[in-house]
Parts: C-alpha cells; structure tokens; sequence
DNA sequence: GTCTATAGATTGATAGAC
DNA sequence: GTCTATCAATCTATAGAC
C-alpha cells in the first residue's frame, strides 16, 4: 500500500494544479502524472475533471465553513448575552481568521486559498456555481450579522461594501506571496497573522464609514 | 469595403469573448466566427493569439492609462500650488472615476473592463503580465502620491492596504452587472456613479484607518 | 483498482492558391 | 488580404484486458 491513497494524491495534486496554472489551462495528464496514478484513474476515481474540482472544493471548504459558522455564531451570542449589537470586527474576525490560518495548517491548503481567491471572478460558470454553492449560504449569514453590527447603514448599500470586502479578501487570498505589482521599494511583507490585521482593519474602516 | 475593418472587428469579438469566456476558453475559431473573419485572418493581422491579446489590451488601456495619469498629476498639482498634501479621496478619483466611467463610454469597453479586473488574478503569467507590464507604472505613481497623501502610515502597511484597494477595485469591474452571490432581499443596485462614490469612500475610510 | 490503447473532438498555426 | 485545406499536437473520456 501507498503512504496516501490514490484519491488523494490526485486531490492533492489537482489542487496544486488548478491553482497554479487555472482549471482549464490544467489537463488530467498532467494530474494523473503529478500524482504517480494512471490517467484513467480521475474518471474512475470521480466521474470527469469537472467532478474531481467540486471534490478539491468540497474537501476543504466544509469544514473550512464549519469553523467559520461556529465562530460567526459564537460572536452573535456573545453579543446577545451582552444585550449589545455584534461588533463588526468580531464579525469580520470569524469569517476572515480561520480562512488566512487555513493557508497555513498544511501545505495543500496554500493553494486551496488562492483557488477559492480565484473562484469569485472566475469566468466559467461551471467552476464558479460549484463554487459558490458552497458558500452562498454562510455569506448571506455574513450580511445577516453585519446589518444587526451596522444598523444605521442602508442595506443596499452594505450589501455592496461587502462585496468590496470579498473582492480585498480574494485578491488577498490570491496574492500572498506572489507580489503581482512591484513596487521599487520592497519592505518586508507582513507575517499571515500581521495581515489578517490589516485586512480586518482595512474592510471594517471601510465598512463602518458614514454614508 | 467593409463598415469596421477586419483587424478592429477581430479586436471586439476577443474582447467580448476573452472577457465572458476568458482567455483559454475562447478558441480562435469563436472569435473569428463572431468577427465574421477567416480563421487565418488571426495570425496574419497578430501573429498569435497572445499577441491578440496583448493588441486587445493596449487599444484600450494605453489611452485610459493617458486620463488616470493625468488626472492624478493634476490633483497633485493642485495640492503643491496650495502648499498642502494631496487629499486621498482626490487621487483614488484620479484613478477610479475614469476607469469604471469608462466602462459606459461604448458598448465594448463594459467587457474590457471586466477582462482588466480578471486579469490582475490571472494564473497564466503570459496573460497576466503583459497586463501588468503596461499598468506597473501607474500603479508606482499612485503609490508615490499616496505616500504624500499619508505620511502617518508606514510604506509597508500602506503598500499592503494599496493591494486591498486593488482587490476591491478588480473584483467591483469584473463583477458590476453579474452579482456573484444571491442575497435573499436584492435592493436596487447602485448606477455607476454612485458605485464610484461608494467604493471610493469604502476604500479610501481603509486606507486611511489609524494604526 | 489499475493499466493500455484509442476513440472522437478540438486546438493553434501555417502553406499556398487566388 | 482573404480564402481552403490541413498538419501536428492536445484534450477528455471510455472500452476492455488483467
């Protein structure tokens, strides 16, 4: 027997794929190969490459969500046991802190980010619905919590700074460690816990500005 | 003769079909379809389908680029004649009113604007960086002016909270028109002046956050 | 479950007539 | 400049032996 699997290494493998060179651009050859299984094993193992990405999703982005709900949860009841609005940091701090420590827990998980970074402009829709039927249901929770923290924000025009903030977020998730623009003086970049932040500073000074 | 030219007809059709299906998607034989051109009329007028790319990116992008530059070097030039600092809000405008007002100017530049954003996050390095190569100096002259708009803020947290503005900024162009994520109760959405003040005022609230 | 072999379709690019 | 025809490579998916 393999240390791992032959699913999982093609999970594995794929993962590290599409994220670097894109789904489409990403060819079963050269998962199977990266993987040290046989090209036929992909349609055995999950039907077509299409399938075997809502498997590379769903391996990480449920529990991934779980933790993210628990810890959104966790931040409404506390306000409700304070008898006071959710503060939008803590909100913000739910959602945005399990999702960068993520990228650090293993080192598949690194690519998994800058896929789902990815997911939200994705031209495909094959690719992005699989997408963002995984996460619809926690962001709609998100805006939920977001207009009990900021009530005296209109809703609509909340409901597009939040998806200002997923646009900072993914490009965020996307970028780290690949600089795409230079800039001639190159300080040190921020640690992962740095920039979570200044991510989380960045979005709820945007969020929380008067209209 | 013809009401467009062949070589400005192949250009809409790759804007259209690079910005809805994305670059490797989109098949020479689409575009030329569309463009109700022969198949080799690609590689005589280009070269390549990189090189279309490229051409498809430069129409369009070196004169915006003319506008933003100098709109930022007035706002700078009007703060020196003042003796003062540059105010924030004022350069992000010298940047993001022309680049999302230009998305309404004609009908193509609503895809070219989409096909910008997506390519900031682009995988394939061709693609990405004959984007980036002609926006890198702007982006440089940006980050210099905000500098003397913030003086307060470290380099390395401003460079930082720069990306943010830039992820915000790509993922509102790509995604104005086509929402990503359903929410129960959809408000109007904003026209696209408002759209500009909002992500102005989203943007430069986290720019400008205290340490 | 893993393999070989291959079907069936599509791709970017080019040669050469007109 | 525009066209037809085609090359050579690549792709996903599958059939069938082991």
């Amino acid at each position: 027997m393999s240390q791992t699997d032959t699913k999982t290494r093609i999970l594995d493998a794929a993962e590290h794929l599409f994220a670097s060179d894109g789904f489409h651009s990403t060819s079963l050859r050269a998962i199977t190969s990266q993987a040290q299984a046989n090209l036929a094993a992909v349609n055995y193992h999950f039907g077509s490459k299409g399938a075997l990405l809502q498997a590379v999703f769903e391996r990480r982005l449920l529990p991934l969500n779980q933790i993210r709900r628990e810890l959104l949860e966790q931040a409404l009841s506390n306000a409700r046991q304070q008898n006071t609005a959710p503060r939008t940091v803590d909100l913000l701090r739910a959602f945005i802190e399990p999702t960068l420590a993520f990228r650090q827990s293993e080192p598949g998980a690194r690519d998994f980010i800058t896929l789902v970074g990815r997911a939200l402009v994705e031209p495909d829709p094959t690719v992005r619905d699989c997408f963002t039927a995984l996460v619809t249901p926690l962001f709609q929770q998100l805006m939920a919590a977001l207009r009990l923290a900021l009530p005296q924000i209109p809703p609509g025009i909340l409901q597009t700074r939040l998806q200002f903030t997923l646009g900072a977020m993914g490009h965020t998730m996307c970028m780290i460690g690949r600089p795409p623009l230079q800039f001639p003086d190159a300080p040190q970049p921020p640690s992962s816990a740095e920039l979570v932040e200044l991510l989380i500073r960045f979005v709820s000074s945007g969020l929380e500005a008067p209209c």
